[in-house]
DNA sequence: GAACATGCATAACGAACTTATATAGAACTG
DNA sequence: CAGTTCTATATAAGTTCGTTATGCATGTTC
């Protein structure tokens, strides 16, 4: 699975379903490189496509149980991997890390902004 | 410039000259791979290749003057895209920040060794 | 010194993008 | 309300960066 399919199915759980376009620029790619994509996912039954019954140009893209079920999975895998890195940590580290987590967020935030600006 | 271009240039600024193969297994990436990006990087004028007189076999690879300019004008460059970004917080989340820097090295330290393990 | 091991190179192929362009539906305009 | 123009997606061809398979020259071993 590439990055980026992996980006695109957590985008489609965090925001619900979107517009191949809208997924387009969300994950920085062109339009047909996110048409080819979404195939694909569609093919290993990851998402769905539906039409918009007000405008039959754009299909909408949604998550099917078995690609929420897959964001699951990487989540916890990604937590997981994580943890056991933290585990090993001092306890004065972890707490360190604790407590910039509030300027870890709001710099994670003003990065992605801060793309957003740049790759238009 | 390829990220993993970036990367070996920066694995040459640290550690000095390698053989191909040695950048291979530090970059993660195949043999053949590197070789390809060793000539691309030389076309360039960023690496020079040295032949090793012990052994006929390996070639050296090399920064080149201009590879190690390059090398720090894109270090210079992250740091200042990180200032720009650092200069939004406020001084609390800074305080923070640079209070977890020992922890945040630490786990990259980690990471980094969990990763070779896994590569292989 | 013959057989095997090692370091690099080359070839052929694949995945994940790109730009350019086509097509169908929506929206505007005189 | 027919014709242009715009928008959403699709398709095609080409590029980049990687892979596996393999060849060739040099080293190592018994």
């Amino acid at each position: 699975m590439s990055l980026t399919s992996a980006a695109t199915l957590a985008t489609l759980d965090k925001t619900g379903p979107r517009r191949i376009t809208d997924l387009a620029v969300a994950e920085g790619v062109t339009q047909p490189a996110m048409t080819v994509l979404v195939r694909v996912m569609e093919e290993s039954g990851l998402v769905e496509r539906k039409g918009d019954s007000s405008d039959k140009r754009v299909t909408l893209v949604c998550l099917t149980e078995a690609g929420a079920s897959y964001v699951r999975t990487r989540r916890q895998a990604g937590v997981n991997a994580y943890a056991r890195l933290i585990d090993e940590l001092t306890g004065d580290e972890v707490a360190a890390l604790a407590a910039a987590l509030p300027a870890l967020l709001h710099l994670a935030e003003l990065d992605s902004h801060a793309r957003e600006k740049s790759d238009r």
